[in-house]
RNA sequence: UGGGAGGUCGUCUAACGGUAGGACGGCGGACUCUGGAUCCGCUGGUGGAGGUUCGAGUCCUCCCCUCCCAGCCA
């Protein structure tokens, strides 16, 4: 059965592009008929926040990325928190160290950081072995440990021999010999290091599958020699490529938005965002491009990942949103589309005539954001707008002969047609005034879906306020 | 200093060693009010130089550019 996980760091919120390595993960679990576990990986003390735990779920969530195990609907290979696994962490520590695969360390971390800035000042590759340590182990050095309640660090004795990864996406990975020296695994605070949790966490929750960004490409060297100690077969690995901003250097807040929830916020459907993420280094079988969850699930493949870098595309992903906004239930999109208008502080007291309104202006945003300010006419009137010296007339009439008139285009649009003819005024520049009267703007719907919908009370007068009665 | 990955239109992505195509963007047209909708058309690419081959985006070599790891961050 395949296991897979996404382990993210409670270190802020969801960025997209872990949100696309979650996604990829959840695609490959739910093909294969196998699990997507969720592990929070939060052993850096200083930077995990509890809070940040609940919006990364909470954003998962959102993008329908539901997981089968986790922190919190457990399951058989728990606790799923690393920072509650400390314990299993340092008997394996502890095993390793009695079977000579690692050894003790009682150099403060500024001693070894020395140590690596000498190497590099030095010209040398910052490698570290056993005898580099010994002067550090006296007894003095011990008994300080002891009483300040400080622990020795671990180090992991590495090989030196080549290791090779036959990777999904990258095929055959060599790593030559002494291409890293030896590797800390327990810190002196008594919590791991990320190489040595992640291997022990999936040795002990059974993962088949790492799929995950390439800048872990070379930290698998790492892991395949902690396998190899533990005398386990690692799983299968497949690096997916990095998401970059469009200066090519990995994307980050300084290109824009980058959190799940800042696209959340700003109107975006979790649908598009979906679709968007996928086709990031990864393509369907025939080059289809629009597709739902359950589309991509099914046609989902580790082997079309393609191994190249992707640059975010903001205008792609905002298109692909339009699409899904304008194709999706009336109903639907009316929750959706609520909140924003609420915080644009317009109320909603018809609720059929608020869909009618989303369904006219849908085909003008491509962002929920954008509803409110695109259909505040409908709700509110705008300032009014002068008309024309030689349209005036026109405008009189109209409010005269439409009085009386059923309010629907096919008998509104004679009257304007005859009138217009009347008064000798071309067509276009009459409808440009009445849209400006009508919504207070140059752009918008379509006329003739604006006026049987605003109603003739609110047509007759918005033409009054603007004739200056 | 050591190790690893990548390079196809502006962007994403396709192409058994055998026609370099699709989407977004951009430009133009149609839609007889506008247009962010819709429809049609155009634009635009294999980082560079050699080699192998009947034939190279694809295989080989060198050069160039970009990214990642070598943190007691993950």
């Amino acid at each position: 059965m395949v296991r897979v996980r996404f382990a993210p760091s409670p270190t802020g919120f969801l960025h997209v592009g872990g949100a696309r390595t979650a996604l990829f993960n959840f695609l490959f679990a739910r093909k294969e008929k196998g699990k997507f576990i969720l592990r929070i990986e939060d052993t850096d003390l200083e930077r995990s926040e509890r809070e940040y735990e609940e919006k990364l779920m909470e954003s998962l969530r959102w993008l329908g990325l539901l997981w089968d195990e986790g922190p919190d609907v457990g399951g058989d290979h728990g606790p799923y928190r690393q920072s509650e696994r400390v314990e299993i962490y340092r008997e394996h520590a502890e095993r390793l160290v009695k079977e000579g695969k690692a050894y003790y360390v009682y150099a403060y971390p500024e001693e070894i950081e020395e140590m690596r800035e000498k190497l590099l000042s030095e010209g040398k590759a910052p490698h570290y072995s056993q005898e580099m340590f010994e002067k550090f182990d006296t007894p003095e050095r011990r008994r300080e440990y002891e009483e300040k309640g400080l622990r020795p660090a671990v180090f992991f004795k590495m090989p030196r021999k080549d290791y090779v990864l036959n990777d999904v996406v990258k095929g055959e990975v060599v790593f030559k010999t002494g291409a890293i020296g030896d590797f800390v695994i327990m810190r002196s605070n008594g919590l791991p290091t990320y190489n040595f949790a992640c291997v022990v966490d999936d040795m002990l929750m059974e993962i088949t599958h790492v799929i995950r960004g390439d800048d872990h490409l070379s930290n698998t060297l790492r892991q395949l020699a902690l396998y190899e100690a533990f005398e386990k077969a690692p799983p299968v690995f497949a690096h997916v490529s990095t998401i970059l901003g469009p200066d090519g250097k990995k994307l980050s807040k300084r290109h824009g938005a980058t959190s799940v929830e800042a696209f959340r916020d700003m109107g975006y459907l979790p649908e598009a965002l979906v679709n968007y993420l996928a086709l990031l280094g990864w393509s369907h079988p025939e080059g289809k491009e629009l597709l739902t969850l359950e589309e991509l699930i099914s046609s989902f493949s580790l082997d079309r990942l393609s191994p190249n870098p992707a640059i975010f595309d903001p205008q792609k992903l905002k298109w692909m949103n339009g699409y899904y906004l304008r194709n999706m239930p009336i109903e639907k999109l009316a929750e959706l589309a609520k909140p924003f208008f609420e915080k644009a502080g317009i109320k909603i007291i018809d609720e059929e005539y608020f869909k009618k309104v989303l369904e006219i202006t849908k085909e003008r945003v491509e962002v929920l954001s954008e509803f409110p300010e695109e259909s505040r006419f409908f709700f509110e009137d705008p300032a009014p707008v002068e008309i024309p010296e030689e349209m005036k007339e026109v405008f009189s009439q109209l409010k005269e002969e439409l009085q009386n008139v059923r309010w629907t285009m096919e008998e509104i649009t004679p009257v304007f047609k005859k009138v217009l003819k009347q008064h000798g005024v071309k067509p276009k520049e009459f409808y440009m005034t009445l849209r400006r009267v009508l919504t207070g703007r140059e752009e918008g719907p379509e006329l003739v879906n604006i006026i049987p919908l605003l109603g003739k009370e609110i047509f007759l007068r918005r033409i009054e306020r603007s004739l200056g009665g």
